[in-house]
RNA sequence: GGGCCCGUAGCUUAGCUUGGUGGAGCGCACGGCUGAUAACCGUGAGGUCCUGCGUUCGAAUCGCAGCGGGCCCA
């Protein structure tokens, strides 16, 4: 566990976890319950708990493991006091604890029949079952006829009294006077009238409590029943189900016996199921401090609000006494000695007190079973001993607050941190953790022990299914590490819900996360080898000595990676941490990926010692240095990896770690709004770009003569303006028009809709003629004039003219050949794809580059290497085109030597046939 | 049975507080790019916003009931 927690880089004191075992962290449990006592709020009473028969133990609910479970079930009556032939029928799927039955509950509000029931043999009994139960019961009784002889509330049966079935055989139960009892968790299932055992269930214990019933538990640890069980006396209570079935068969009170599989509990060790038994145990009134701790809730902040201010109140509204005891050998000794004598009990808060008060040896060792033998003199000269018990283990937790500070052993720690200002755990602590915390802590100090809470969800499968062994549906982190790296993982689990959401967890989505983090990694060592190259040092290249050089993209990033800062910041003060990571990574794969590193590749080839190239690295150095401390909490090696070069390799004074570093604070100088607006429109109107170039079958490397925009508005119109060289680039368009905002391109040809229903009623007969004619006149001519006079004369094919007005036609802008266009936020965008020579010559020299940078790369060159191209192009045409800029390609390919002709021999290390748009061509090449 | 949370495209999700024509990513189909290259980009198809009822001129959004999943309780 430590081992996975280390390997995803979760950053805690590792070599000093607290450990329950030490003296002084027992000791701040043995001072919590001092405090208790001393406030009146320990006391010592029974209480049910769930015990294994089989470790003779009790064990805590959250080591109940639930699973199927055949087990009897069986309807019993019992006979009632005072009246002929009168039974109250109960249900139960636990014969054993018959013999320890005290009481019936019923719900005080439903209503309850007395029913006239003929058996199979003709005798006739009168049973009394809950109304909507009645037809159940008699089913299950095999009742062959029945009358309902009378109607009650449940609140009415509490008079009667009845007779223990089993009075006979065990001589206690005959002195127990056996009643009917009201209960709201009654419930209409069954026979609606509810056994009750005080010894051996919880509510059961509630409901004896409650109306100052007999305790009644004759069955020991071992699950044999006692002494008081009468003829059980000694029988296992498995054995003993058979037996009680038999015997109250034998006495005429088995209805009917059935079996029943549903859920049970089963002890977490052994699998045993367990059984609930009545035992003394050690308590904390926590119900008297209920409504200090509603008020100290209110004051803890809790993420997300509703953890606390719905599910953790209405558990703490529901709190009841807090059973601290345990009978385990393992754990925190309660510090309670009690005189055999005369009773009296002393609390001890410290070893100190112990040994002062005992005369024990200092090196005393405080747990069992040394502490056991320790005893205290008493006042009445009796001697105090121990209680045997040890804590429940929600109470080491729950004092870790001051345990960890080592307090009360020392108090300076604890003067300075307590309270805490965050604690986080799962939601399945509401009733655990954090409340355990509270109530411990409003025992002992009176106030919550943390300032904040953050409730976190679960990693579910991919179905929503909690994680389970049995079910083998488990993902191992450390199987997601070892294939995407730790990063990844954190990255895709604070990413994909919000931290107190459930995550199903998909290992696709992993696999796209690990792309994005790629993505980053890739964009952060794109321009390292230039820098290298060009012996960038950040020391001496401020932002400040470059702001001269900065383009518009440069301080577009920046302004832009401001505002990041301020997301994040904005996300994390609410623990919004899937939504600061989705501002990161965003901005990673929009902004800076699929835009910036676009815009500025051109500028870092320059080879000169150029201060527009200078402007990019240092504006690169900034955003990089920044994102890495942004993204340091989420992936934090990645983020050291990156900080150690582009920090600490350069700056021996900088902080040694990424996270040591302060957390980034936005500048305000950077920010431009106007100017991520406008780039905003920009990327839009580029790709609507594309979607046009698509349309009219242009691909990207071939430029076009020019890209024309209709503005939507002035800031559209602006935005261009600013950006026109962005623009320009990623378009690959030789010029930028732009038309007036609202004006259209006048280009455009306009074509003429004629509407019939405009026309029809006119018209009449003639319609379809002066439809035909709206579609023959010229539409532009049309167009204007109906624009000024409203009016156009159209000449039908009869030589009659007919008036036709804006009602009757629709206009269409039509597109010039080769033209196509798309709308984008900024405004229409019109891209003019018409070819000539000097587009041509441009296109087919792109693709012969970009053919001999494929082969270069096939041959693994250098970024620098140089070498011998020869190109045999078999188009007399095309070969043409490209001796155009036979130059500018032997640049950009590195040629020293560059041979393109119709007939050469293209031979080379490497050497490729191509066909380049239906062209065949041949190139070699060889590094020289 | 009760309390709280979740349910939106094949999958993962934004939007829900404060009602106004549902956005992304993955996957899929088609196309593009190529000195970040075991990368990258564009376009397109794809939706009973779990179901039903209600409030409203108008509901993914507010209310009620139900269904499915999670945690806790009984």
């Amino acid at each position: 566990m430590t081992e996975q927690f280390q390997m995803l880089g979760a950053w805690l004191d590792w070599k000093e976890p607290y450990m329950t075992l030490r003296d002084e962290y027992l000791e701040a449990a043995w001072w919590a319950l001092k405090q208790g006592h001393e406030k009146g709020l320990l006391e010592q009473g029974k209480r049910v708990v769930n015990w294994c028969p089989r470790c003779e133990t009790a064990i805590a609910d959250s080591e109940v493991e639930y699973d199927n479970r055949t087990d009897p079930s069986i309807y019993i009556k019992f006979k009632v006091k005072g009246e002929e032939d009168t039974y109250i029928v109960i249900w139960t799927t636990t014969p054993w604890t018959i013999p320890s039955n005290i009481a019936v509950a019923v719900h005080p509000s439903f209503e309850y029949s007395k029913v006239l029931a003929t058996a199979g043999d003709g005798h006739k009994e009168i049973l009394i079952i809950a109304t909507e139960l009645v037809d159940n019961v008699l089913r299950k009784g095999r009742y062959t006829d029945f009358e309902i002889v009378g109607t009650m509330l449940g609140e009415e049966l509490t008079k009667l009294t009845y007779e223990h079935p089993l009075a006979d055989v065990i001589p206690v139960q005959a002195e127990f006077r056996h009643g009917v009892y009201l209960a709201d968790y009654v419930t209409a299932e069954n026979t609606g009238c509810v056994h009750i055992a005080p010894g051996h269930g919880m509510e059961d214990f509630e409901v004896g409590i409650r109306n100052n019933l007999p305790i009644f538990c004759p069955v020991g640890p071992a699950g044999n029943y006692t002494e008081e069980a009468g003829k059980y006396a000694g029988m296992n209570i498995v054995d003993a189900n058979r037996m009680v079935m038999d015997d109250l068969n034998e006495r005429g009170n088995l209805l009917a016996e059935e079996t029943i599989t549903h859920r049970y509990g089963h002890c977490w060790r052994c699998k045993t199921p367990i059984i609930y038994l009545a035992t003394e145990q050690w308590f904390l009134k926590i119900s008297e401090l209920k409504e200090d701790m509603l008020s100290e809730i209110e004051k803890v902040k809790w993420y997300p609000d509703w953890a606390g201010s719905a599910r953790f109140k209405d558990w703490v509204d529901g709190a009841r006494d807090w059973c601290i005891s345990r009978q385990r050998y393992w754990g925190i000794p309660i510090p309670v000695w009690k005189c055999k004598t005369c009773g009296k009990i002393e609390v001890i808060g410290t070893k100190q007190e112990l040994i002062e008060k005992s005369g024990a040896d200092e090196k005393t060792e405080l747990h069992r079973p040394y502490v056991d033998e320790i005893t205290i003199p008493c006042e009445c000269g009796g001697t105090m001993s121990r209680v045997p018990d040890v804590f429940d283990v929600w109470f080491d937790s729950a004092v870790a607050s001051w345990a960890t500070l080592n307090f009360p052993h020392t108090t300076e720690d604890f003067d300075t941190w307590w309270p805490a200002d965050f604690i986080t755990e799962g939601h399945d602590q509401t009733r655990g953790w954090f409340y355990s915390q509270l109530g411990a802590s409003m025992v002992a100090l009176g106030k919550a022990p943390y300032k904040s809470v953050l409730m976190h969800g679960f990693t579910l499968d991919g179905e929503g299914k909690k994680m389970s062994k049995s079910i083998g549906n488990v993902v191992e982190p450390a199987d997601v590490i070892a294939k995407y790296g730790a990063d990844t993982l954190r990255a895709y689990v604070l990413s994909a819900s919000s931290p107190w959401d459930d995550l199903r967890f998909h290992g696709d989505e992993v696999a796209n996360v690990h792309r994005t983090v790629n993505i980053l990694w890739n964009v952060y060592r794109f321009p390292l080898p230039y820098m290298v190259l060009d012996s960038f040092d950040p020391q001496k290249v401020s932002l400040e000595s470059v702001s001269k050089h900065l383009r518009k993209e440069d301080r577009w990033i920046l302004s832009r990676m401001q505002a990041v800062i301020r997301d994040v910041d904005a996300a994390m003060d609410n623990y919004m941490l899937h939504k600061a990571i989705r501002a990161i990574t965003e901005f990673i794969l929009e902004d800076l990926s699929r835009w910036y590193i676009q815009l500025i590749r051109p500028r870092t080839w320059v080879e000169a010692d150029d201060p527009d190239k200078l402007a990019v690295y240092r504006v690169l150095y900034d955003v990089f240095i920044t994102t890495t401390r942004l993204i340091a909490p989420f992936m934090p090696h990645l983020a050291e990896e990156m900080y150690q070069n582009l920090v600490r390799n350069v700056d021996p004074d900088a902080p040694v770690s990424v996270h040591m570093c302060d957390w980034p604070v936005a500048d305000d100088t950077l920010v431009d709004k106007e100017l991520e607006s406008h780039m905003k429109t920009i990327q839009s109107i580029v790709e609507s770009a594309s979607n046009a170039r698509q349309k009219v079958g242009r691909k990207l490397r071939w430029p076009v003569s020019r890209i024309v925009i209709t503005p939507k508005n002035e800031q559209s119109a602006s935005a261009v303006n600013e950006l026109r060289s962005v623009l320009m680039d990623q378009t690959n368009s030789k010029d930028i028009v732009l038309t007036g905002v609202g004006e259209t391109w006048d280009e455009l040809g306009v074509e003429a809709i004629p509407t019939p229903s405009g026309i029809g009623p006119v018209f009449k007969g003639d319609a379809g003629k002066v439809i035909g004619a709206i579609k023959q006149a010229d539409a532009a001519l049309m167009k204007t004039a109906l624009a000024e006079t409203g009016e156009f004369e159209v000449t039908l094919p009869d030589g009659n003219t007919a008036t036709v007005t804006g009602d009757m036609v629709d206009f269409k802008e039509t597109l010039p050949e080769n033209v196509a266009n798309a709308e984008s936020s900024g405004g229409m965008v019109y891209v003019d794809a018409r070819l000539n020579r000097e587009i041509e010559s441009e296109g087919f020299s792109r693709e012969v580059i970009r053919r001999v940078q494929d082969m270069r790369k096939e041959l693994d060159l250098a970024v620098d290497e140089n070498i011998k191209a020869i190109i045999r192009i078999d188009d007399e045409r095309v070969l043409d085109l490209v001796l155009d800029m036979e130059l500018f390609i032997a640049k950009e390919v590195r040629a020293k030597v560059l041979v393109i002709g119709l007939d050469v021999d293209a031979t080379g290390t490497l050497f490729k046939d191509w066909d380049v748009e239906g062209v065949p061509m041949h190139i070699g090449i060889t590094a020289v």
